[in-house]
DNA sequence: TTGTTATATGAGCATATACGCATATAGTTG
DNA sequence: CAACTATATGCGTATATGCTCATATAACAA
């Protein structure tokens, strides 16, 4: 059933080409890798990733839009989650594409 | 082994953000798409997409350095082809994950 | 050679978005 | 109420990139 051909429609293009654009920058990729580990709030996320807080709350907002994080308020502060268990497997299988690719060029020059 | 935490450098940060950016346009995944049913010629792939030669030939062209697709010449024509195979896995994540997403909203409101 | 076809590319324009800075908002404590 | 903390947001700027138009290149044919 997973391998039918799907027709796409344009909306349908629209809104997969939007996912992956929400993983394709890397200051949000290391905020998700981060929350690999578990529920965070912001500041300990803005000391995690080394960047400000106003850009980290604006990255974790994007994630959260997308459906890609959970957000849980309690009291001051505000604490994300991974909500979409998905993302786990993107990202091992774009790390294990990236691992064969570079295997493959060092082989390339072995010979 | 597929599960152990991994610690990502910045460089690797930006190769997977990089690879996702990839296929963050709806114009690339609409031609990867037309490709899932095998290798075809320039010309071709314009018709399917309905967009111009330039804009088709420079997107194959970011496909192709990016090593999700494989080029060959045949005489004038160039043939393209899906080269890395995680990318039907990646657009079926997505798809699923959109999908339940989807499916969550309806049901929200359907309560 | 000249002409024709298939593909690639240079230049310019328009749009999207990441970031920094300052400030606003919300919740807590005194 | 004021003061403090945690988070969000408005605004300006810089950069990246998608698209169009025109032209270049490459391969083949006459």
């Amino acid at each position: 059933m997973a391998k039918k051909p799907r027709s796409l429609s344009d909306e349908a293009l629209g809104l997969i080409a939007r996912r992956f654009a929400i993983l394709s920058e890397p200051m949000r990729l290391r905020l998700l890798h981060t929350l690999f580990a578990g529920e965070l709030n912001v500041n300990a996320l803005v000391k995690a990733s080394g960047s400000t807080q106003a850009n980290v709350s604006r990255h974790l907002q994007t994630l959260a839009e997308a459906g890609v994080l959970s957000r849980r308020k309690e009291g001051l502060q505000v604490f994300y989650a991974i909500a979409d268990p998905s993302i786990f497997q993107l990202c091992e299988l774009v790390c294990g594409s990236l691992e064969k690719q570079h295997t493959k060029r060092v082989e390339a020059f072995a010979r």
